[in-house]
RNA sequence: GUGGGUAUAGCUCAGUUGGUUAGAGCGUCGGAUUGUGGUUCCGAAGGCCGUGGGUUCGAGACCCAUUACCCACCCCA
């Protein structure tokens, strides 16, 4: 009978044991990280009832969420975590305290075509703060330096954050007459660095008709060398110019108060990000040395986060990071620490006798140790159990054969070194605490 | 949704204007070494050449279709 060919489907990441200890552990340190700066985790359901997850309508969205019937129920799978917050915040706005910090890392779905660094499931991990009613600046200046120090802690050197206001943008394009197209100008505004000049104006005269000599000038404020300046000579002209104005350099003098070292963001009037939802400051995150990647995590601040659910005013502010494709980039760029402790175990037990409690025993007391241990009982030859330690990386072996057991003893064999003794159990456990806490196990990228 | 490319062993890929029995490296398994892995040496297994049709005396190579995957655009993490 011939066999079903397994595969997985395009768009989906599956790691082999060693990577997803790799993955894993970037994840917990991203969850270390959001927890010091005070958010709560959440988690909410992969599926929702599409009328919730459709509520904005049109666009995008609607052509890439998987959708799907179960008898008569109409279902999606979420497409962010910022639509499921949305309608959590909502409906549990009597029981939660505001501002409300929350922080969730979960898969995410989107039926688009899969290509490089493009997947149609993926990791976000997300951090917001709701407000209610109301949610001080000093918040979209916070969410960017806790990106600072959770990169950071992930071993992430080379990487800058971008920092721009919607309110400039719209300020700028209300002052060339293109409010009512102010979206599609944004997203032309935003390929800048990946067109050039030259397709933008071109752009921007020709689709949207703007004179030559305004498009001009208005990428001449966009390119300075120093945005904040440039923008200065347009006060007076536009109030939402003005307060956007404002606004960016409050955020840039509390990051600066946050601990942001000023070689890590820079204010970039250029990116607007796509979601039409943000209305103020928005981020987006780049790797210095691999600028074609594009960006590793993005957000902003919106004004009304739940409007679709509820009458409240909601206004908050957050960022998402890319996990599977920030993942997916280290992996391709060899920039995963290799010295990272991936191995399942510290120690694996290797019994020579038919009788196998004396390891059983033994394995009970390097757990009690907090020694992380396998037992290695099968019907093996003793050169492929050894063997088993070396693939898994397993950095201890222990040997117990008539001789040790006999002795009331174990020969303990650190696999690196090659280097092997007999002891007593408690000296084992002494000998491996002590070889594990030498080991440094460092961060999870290098860079 | 639009445009281009690829499909040969578990993986990465060779395979001459169409010609007898389809190769390599890595991996896997066995042996050298019955209580010592990783290195080395020797050996073995493993392919309906994505699927269906066509051209031909003859197709892994050529043609058509189909499916899957990859790359790019759109959009985005």
């Amino acid at each position: 009978m011939s066999k079903l060919k397994p595969h997985t489907l395009s768009g989906f990441m599956e790691l082999l044991p060693a990577r997803q200890a790799q993955f894993d552990r970037m994840v917990e340190i991203l969850r270390q990280s959001y927890s010091l700066y005070g958010f709560t985790p959440l988690d909410t359901p992969l599926i929702e009832a599409s009328e919730v997850l459709l509520a904005k309508g049109g666009g995008e969205t609607e052509k890439q969420i998987y959708r799907f019937t179960k008898g008569e129920t109409d279902l999606s799978l979420r497409f962010d975590l910022t639509v499921p917050l949305a309608k959590y915040v909502a409906l549990n706005y009597g029981q939660l305290t505001f501002p409300f910090r929350r922080f969730q890392i979960g898969k995410v779905y989107r039926g688009e075509r899969a290509q490089r660094g493009r997947f149609r499931e993926f990791y976000q991990a997300d951090i917001d703060v709701i407000g209610d009613g109301a949610l001080d600046i000093s918040n979209e200046a916070e969410i960017p330096s806790i990106i600072y120090q959770t990169f950071t802690a992930l071993g992430l050197t080379h990487f800058k954050i971008r920092v721009n206001n919607r309110k400039v943008l719209n300020g700028l394009f209300d002052l060339l007459g293109l409010r009512e197209q102010s979206a599609d100008v944004m997203r032309t505004v935003d390929k800048l660095e990946k067109i050039g000049r030259e397709k933008v104006i071109e752009t921007l005269t020709g689709e949207f008709g703007v004179s030559p000599s305004a498009a001009d000038s208005l990428l001449d404020t966009l390119e300075a060398a120093d945005p904040i300046t440039a923008l200065n000579a347009y006060r007076g002209q536009n109030e939402l110019l003005d307060a956007g104005i404002t606004e960016l350099t409050t955020v840039v003098n509390y990051m600066e108060a946050f601990g942001v070292p000023a070689d890590h963001f820079t204010v970039d009037i250029t990116i607007a990000r796509g979601l039409d939802y943000y209305t103020g400051t928005v981020y987006e995150t780049v790797m210095t040395e691999h600028p074609e990647i594009g960006s590793i995590c993005s957000g902003g601040r919106y004004d009304n986060l739940a409007e679709y659910y509820t009458d409240k005013q909601l206004p908050g502010v957050g960022i998402s990071i890319g996990l599977t494709r920030l993942f997916f980039v280290l992996e391709d760029q060899e920039m995963l620490n290799g010295e990272l402790l991936t191995s399942p175990a510290d120690a694996l037990i290797l019994p020579m006798t038919d009788d196998l409690a004396p390891a059983i025993t033994l394995a009970t007391a390097l757990r009690g140790a907090g020694i992380r241990t396998q037992i290695h009982g099968e019907q093996k030859k003793f050169k492929q159990k050894l063997s088993y330690a070396d693939k898994l990386a397993i950095p201890y072996a222990l040997l117990l054969g008539e001789d040790e057991i006999a002795a009331g003893k174990v020969s303990v064999k650190e696999l690196a070194s090659g280097t092997q003794s007999t002891v007593a159990a408690e000296e084992a456990i002494a000998l491996i605490t002590a070889g594990l806490a030498r080991r440094n196990t460092g961060k999870p990228i290098r860079d």
